[in-house]
DNA sequence: GTCTATAAGGCGATAGAC
DNA sequence: GTCTATCGCCTTATAGAC
């Protein structure tokens, strides 16, 4: 009976897993993750590169993790947000706090996204597949609250749907390689984009 | 007086940097600067690594010359339609002209462009730099045109230009991570992106 | 948990034959 | 012009001391 557990992971541990995933987040979001070594990740967590092995068993396991931490970071701030929402909110609200909601995990936390937005091609066959996975339960949800949006009578029926979805996502992921804390706020930025989508540009 | 140059660069050498450069520009834009290895583009131009420094003499210059001609190849084509013209063209005209060019140059020959854009980061210092003079030039190209338009009453005096300039460019360039020939054609991706940055997507 | 030491292999680049 | 061969360095990952 006086068995016990012989190996729970202590306080350390965890402490020392979360320094290494926040450099390592850092490093592959400059540096690219071919850019980026084992020794890179292990100097600026003040540790050695064997001593990683501790904590994760490749480099691969290792980035898999920070790209869902990623992925997983803007769903739910999207997904909360929208929950938020009062009852009768319209399929235009649910799209402006999508678009919201979208830009600010993005731009909060930009380390652990940017490393899935900015490294997909480089990366190891198998983790792309496995985040492929997240991304598109993602895509769907905006598939579905733009159709809505559209139903409803909030968008132009002549508008591409395919073309927006990919045309918005791409230029909230893009924002990310232009935002400089402290010039322009998250907030002005997200209301700037939203009018141009929504009103667009033109003056006739 | 007989004395002739010694060593003119050869009609053979001229095809064979050509073929490494398509080679190269391919491996690049697919698995990143660092995730491509000189023997990786040896390979896919049926020669030798060693061989490629008959024509390049680092990987370094190798990639400087992808990021100049892909950068190269979207402002002359967009300069070229610009010229194109009629004489009284109007800002709008311009605009329209310019999201075009830059949308056919950078899916027509995405090889050589998307090495620029998506591996900025990874890439040597002093070729990020030397890259960013021709890339500053060609923002200001859009600085301009934008103005010109706002000026002229085309674009709505409340849009942010900075946040409209970035946002467009950046979805602009985005479309080569989703583009797929077959699909959607260039011109129906450019008139579809037109329509929704100037017309908006809102009903009201 | 973290260290040191090191294995096994890939990298960019060079030298010299052809 | 392209080849073969190889140098010196850096990489991921492992083994065993502490």
């Amino acid at each position: 009976m006086g068995a016990v557990a012989s190996h729970v992971i202590g306080k350390n541990a965890r402490k020392s897993r979360e320094c290494i995933l926040d450099a390592a987040a850092s490093l592959f979001s400059q540096n690219g993750y071919k850019g980026t070594t084992l020794r890179d990740i292990a100097k600026l967590t003040n540790m050695k590169a064997g001593s990683l092995y501790y904590h994760f068993s490749s480099k691969e396991e290792l980035v898999l993790e920070i790209l869902t931490i990623g992925l997983s970071n803007i769903i739910d701030t999207v997904v909360h947000d929208i929950d938020a929402l009062p009852e009768g909110a319209s399929a235009k609200d649910i799209l402006v706090t999508a678009a919201r909601g979208h830009l600010f995990a993005l731009l909060e936390k930009p380390d652990y996204t940017s490393t899935s937005i900015r490294n997909y091609g480089q990366l190891p066959e198998d983790v792309q597949k496995r985040g492929r996975l997240v991304r598109d339960k993602y895509e769907n949800m905006w598939r579905k609250w733009l159709q809505q949006a559209q139903d409803d009578g909030h968008i132009r029926s002549s508008v591409n749907l395919k073309v927006l979805r990919l045309t918005m996502l791409g230029s909230l992921n893009r924002t990310q390689a232009w935002y400089k804390k402290g010039d322009l706020s998250i907030d002005d930025i997200a209301k700037s984009q939203i009018d141009i989508y929504w009103c667009g540009i033109g003056n006739e």
